[in-house]
DNA sequence: TATATTTATGAGACTCAATCTCACAATAAA
DNA sequence: TTTATTGTGAGATTGAGTCTCATAAATATA
């Protein structure tokens, strides 16, 4: 999907939700799918100003919500307290290897298991929304240190 | 486990820590290991008041990090910014199901995902210390509501 | 385009789980 | 016991996230 088709279909979810079309809105989403790390609010903060965009720390936490809800970023809890947040623009489904020692993050995908999770919630006559998937460890980097 | 084998083998740990054995330390042990409840700290601090037991909060926090380095709690990140604990004492490893409109917690366990899980640390040279699969949606009691 | 109406923004106050502080209390070694 | 050491707890502090509300900006209307 390019800049534009992506710029036109937030429009469109802005519209749906009847809010108005602001430069910090779109700054905000160009910031978060234009990047493939983990990022946190704070983070997309102070990547804006120091862009020389006007946004404050209130409307990055609003908007990353908005885009949650309408499928374009992913919310990732990994225990620490701070919520970080990554585009699902272009971006197929995956779970994470975190590493315990530097913080580095490694997306996995295993079908056999997405698979397997599905007849779980089957077999508990239960609903799946969205899951995690998270494995905690030591990463080849930290491990040869 | 008995209850006296357990308090033997948390004196142990506390030794090996050198931290004292205190009445605060054995009633929150047996507070959590006596409910198979996913438990918040506040909720154990209430739970000793409620039962004449002097303790305070910060305690309470103190004592679960412990429990957790000693294998006699598990910690459980839902993502709504509260710790969860649950006894590990005769519980085997499981995952979670959790209902986003009640909270009920349900667990599962499958042994193929967990299989497929270490192949996947293999593969990326990874040594896993530990892991969460959360499985968020609708409870069956909740859908027919 | 000009004006009216509605909604968004942002600085800072506020919330709340968790952590820290430190005077005092309790534990365990000698 | 005595004494050194560690723990406890009330309240202060921290920090991510939320809320407030006066002002600014976006869109609807003329
Ligand atoms: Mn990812
Ligand atoms: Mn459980
Ligand atoms: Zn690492
Ligand atoms: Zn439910």
């Amino acid at each position: 999907m390019d800049k534009e088709q992506l710029k036109e279909n937030f429009a469109k979810a802005l519209k749906q939700e009847k809010l108005k079309r602001t430069p910090q809105r779109f700054a905000i989403l160009e910031e978060l799918v234009s990047s493939d790390e983990h990022r946190e609010c704070t983070d997309i903060y102070f990547a804006l100003r120091n862009q020389g965009i006007s946004v404050s720390r209130a409307t990055v936490y609003r908007t990353m919500d908005m885009l949650v809800k309408y499928d374009f970023a992913r919310r990732l809890d990994i225990g620490d307290g701070i919520a970080r947040y990554e585009s699902k623009v272009g971006v197929s489904h995956h779970d994470h290897l975190i590493c315990l020692e530097c913080g580095k993050i490694i997306e996995f995908l295993n079908r056999d298991i997405e698979v397997l999770q599905q007849s779980i919630c089957n077999d508990f006559d239960f609903d799946m929304t969205r899951h995690t998937h998270q494995i905690f460890g030591v990463c080849p980097d930290c491990k040869s240190k």
